[in-house]
DNA sequence: CGCAATCTTGAACACCCTCAAGCATGGTGG
DNA sequence: CCACCATGCTTGAGGGTGTTCAAGATTGCG
């Protein structure tokens, strides 16, 4: 499968938390200044994952959260029968391997989709850090419980709703985070595979395929591989809300 | 629907957490006998529910989460079309509120699905408390990280898995969860309703008939009603790896 | 330029849903 | 105490959405 060739050298600057682009995303967001120098101090910042290279691999011993700074990370597990399912995508400023924690070995893999960097948090310090900031605690409690509700709602997602509300979903959740990284929300290109898209979403790649086509004959959205265009984000919104069309009333 | 009275009466013998019945299952688990004191101290016991009576509900300003003690309890969310979706169950020993941390709201509505106590755990104090014992904190994080874990679970059954392995996957975690607390986990009584079943596994109500109908005539199990008797474990759990069967090799 | 991987398109089938009706269950009131 | 009704559960028939299988088109990379 995909490189795992991975080149962990540290970046030659170091950029303060403060500075980073992300701060208004990441961590530093709900910490004070002085706060964020506690925070720098256990940061390992720099590392870089070129596209297939393995962040971490599903039962390692767990150690550290990464939190992407550019770039795109995959998760995936491997079940019980051998088959790959993912269980999310990480865009800059969101933080991977939450769902480890409860135990002594990563519960998931993470490779990265393209060239990527991230800054690791090492876990145990982490912990030592947020006894001593508890708005530091708190916000990784919001992020945890965030983190719940954000699968929760692919659950959701996954019981109820047709192909079609699945695929326009994933795009507007995407259009909306690359919105919040100041990306265009109308005009980017996938991170992922179609094949990555239809395990995420419970589909067939066929099913994937037939739907983004039809999406572009209807002129919601223009596709042309990974690069995709969002037409008419209403229509999309529609969509995602359709199958309350079939009540009558 | 369901009732909404509430007896919220504490109960007349304050139980401490030492010799709750559940010590081994719950937050004292984790912690020595002077830090359990002080969780008592914020602990509110005894609250109880009648059938059918709301825990806390979907929007309500969010103030504490709460352990199941005996009982159970579902977990719902209403949908923007107005649908519900069921999105939990919760056993005694096993705690409700999780997802909502992230908010200043609940993010679900909790409801008893029988008579049902629970201790309360009032966010802001077990905040504080957990950045003077870091064990708590460390506790909270592992059981944040196993909800994470959980929901991820979920989504893998509903995104891969057929009618069939769903229930059997449903009935084999129930089976577990009940021994843990102690209690037969091949003859139990069911908590909840087909119909919430149905929901919770993204089916329809019709289905969980025939399955489980199919299930007995198999002789996998016997049902009568809510009345469940686990036959063949084993059968059962080869149920949920059925589909690896399709591979040849 | 050519091969491999990815993506698209088509046709047939399977699984599960919907609709519809019949059957238990249990709580309520006469 | 039993008839009654509401609710929940079961069973059957038909149809739709998405899968599977198969083949062709496109892309990307050596």
């Amino acid at each position: 499968m995909g490189q795992r060739i991975t080149t962990a050298q540290p970046s030659p600057v170091k950029i303060t938390c403060n500075h980073c682009s992300l701060s208004n995303l990441c961590l530093p967001l709900a910490l004070d200044d002085n706060d964020v120098n506690r925070l720098e101090d256990i940061v390992q910042q720099g590392q870089t994952f070129n596209r297939g290279a393995l962040v971490f691999e599903q039962q390692a011993p767990f150690k550290s959260c990464f939190v992407v700074r550019s770039g795109a990370v995959k998760t995936s597990v491997i079940t019980e029968n051998g088959e790959e399912q993912v269980t999310g995508f990480f865009l800059p400023g969101e933080i991977v391997g939450l769902d480890s924690m409860s135990d002594d070995i990563y519960s998931c893999t993470a490779k990265a989709l393209e060239y990527t960097s991230v800054c690791e948090l090492p876990f145990s310090q982490l912990e030592h850090l947020a006894t001593h900031i508890p708005t530091l605690q708190h916000h990784f409690f919001q992020l945890m419980s965030q983190e719940i509700k954000n699968s929760q709602q692919l659950s959701l997602l996954l019981s109820k709703n047709s192909a079609e509300e699945r695929i326009a979903s994933l795009l507007l959740s995407l259009s909306s985070r690359f919105k919040r990284r100041r990306l265009s929300p109308t005009h980017f290109n996938l991170p992922m595979s179609r094949s990555d898209i239809a395990n995420y979403l419970g589909l067939a790649v066929e099913t994937v395929s037939r739907v983004i086509t039809r999406f572009q004959s209807q002129g919601l959205i223009k596709a042309q591989g990974r690069e995709i265009q969002l037409l008419d984000i209403e229509a999309l919104q529609a969509v995602t809300r359709e199958f309350s069309k079939c009540r009558p009333t």
